[in-house]
DNA sequence: ATTTTATATCGCAAATATACGATGAATTAT
DNA sequence: ATAATTCATCGTATATTTGCGATATAAAAT
């Protein structure tokens, strides 16, 4: 792109945005999912469980724990992830801003779409 | 890419990475939030309010109309945009399978990460 | 009829994301 | 000590996304 205008938007907007491109790979969902039923995890279990080479899942492991969405820990030989509910649960919650803002004005009549 | 893996994961992951994705922009943000509190809304008036050129905000738009999160119509010589919320808050919803998936094992406890 | 206005689409350049083999680093098993 | 195991990182190829100017389209105003 000529220009990243990233910045140009407001904080919450961007922090909003990270979150959703996190998840927005069936890859990240699908890690997601098998830790969410688990009670700790290592990398191996993941890789098995994903039509993924072991770099591959490493890497977008790699970008949740960026996000914050989930914790590691290396533990010997091996590394336990697991989700971060505080951080996941905080960011579902900031999906209400829309319906908040859409309280008192919004568009569900045939007369608009 | 070497291989595209997509259709390697299940329909409701790609589904959720789907609707992520399309709201993992800055921009897509912003132009939900500025639509969320409008009773309709014209593409200019959109524009003006974003740090960016109006094909790109138009590009956006698209993507999101095929997200299915905003439904469009065009009005004479102005188009008309909105919020689908009942597909909004269906995909909103959709998060609490993680939530629902945790119910009988999960990782908060310092032991595990 | 012509000009203006509003928006979409095209075509391109640059940036990012995706995927994987190869390799590295650290731990455990022999 | 050496080998095997587990996972991260590097390098690289390809695909996708982002952004914008230019142009197209279509209605409204003149």
């Amino acid at each position: 792109m000529a220009i990243n205008r990233r910045m140009d938007f407001q904080a919450d907007e961007i922090a909003l945005a990270d979150f959703a491109k996190a998840i927005s790979h069936p890859a990240r969902i699908a890690i997601l999912k098998i830790l969410a039923q688990q009670k700790s995890c290592i990398c191996g279990e993941i890789v098995e469980g994903l039509p993924l080479a072991q770099a591959t899942v490493s890497q977008h492991l790699k970008e949740l724990k960026a996000s914050g969405l989930i914790k590691g820990t290396i533990e010997g030989k091996t590394s336990c992830y697991c989700i971060d509910w505080e951080v996941f649960n905080q960011f579902v919650a900031h999906f209400g801003i829309f319906a908040d803002l859409s309280q008192n004005a919004n568009c569900q009549s045939q007369s608009c779409c």
